[in-house]
DNA sequence: TGAATATATGAATATCTGTTCATTTATTAA
DNA sequence: TTAATAAATGAACAGATATTCATATATTCA
């Protein structure tokens, strides 16, 4: 896998593309987007991510399934509800990142 | 303008989050990364890109509007050509942070 | 000017995607 | 076990989007 990458990062791969198209798919969703924000600071469960957003459950906890399967959150059971968290750094920095452009 | 950022950087104005995304959308599609990526070391015409990546000019085209309405590439007029490079070095850097997690 | 080439654009279409509603599964506490 | 609460899931629908085809615009050169 390794010796995919190019030196300068930016591998022209074709099927890494398709994979990094579908990360970046992820992020360009606003309900998404702001649920990841949401969780940059705190654990929060489906409802209070619902109730701040001021959202379906439903629809929370869908996106959180895409987010889930995308590696981005992660979770955790407390008795009936399900907390989530961010998975890693890279997300920060991936929303900081495009926040630096739009910024100029 | 500035003082909507947040001191982390992740800031969770609704506004700006929905701009966000749009701009995520963009980088969330295969042929306009392929784009970009090819972009990325070289300056190209349209009809380029669209031999290198085996596609009709016109869907190039298309996508090279996408990338133009939110400045991720500049033009030039050669002539008849069009000659197409990458923006800025947010660019690059989106792209390599996205890599980054694919590659874990 | 007219032909040839490069690019852009508009309409049409097929596919994808986000949300909602209804329902199911899982857990707790009585 | 049963009722109540939290979360997940599936089907359906509406709206968005990428591609194609046909055509228009722009530039060069004879």
């Amino acid at each position: 896998m390794d010796e995919k990458i190019c030196p300068d990062k930016t591998c022209p791969d074709i099927e890494i593309l398709f994979d990094l198209a579908d990360l970046f798919k992820v992020f360009g969703d606003s309900t998404r987007l702001r649920i990841m924000v949401l969780l940059s600071d705190a654990e929060l469960s489906v409802t209070d991510i619902a109730e701040s957003l001021k959202m379906e459950q439903s629809t929370i906890s869908h996106q959180l399934r895409v987010l889930r399967q995308n590696k981005l959150v992660r979770v955790r059971r407390d008795g009936k509800q399900m907390y989530y968290t961010l998975d890693d750094d890279h997300v920060k920095k991936i929303i900081e990142m495009g926040m630096d452009h739009i910024l100029e």
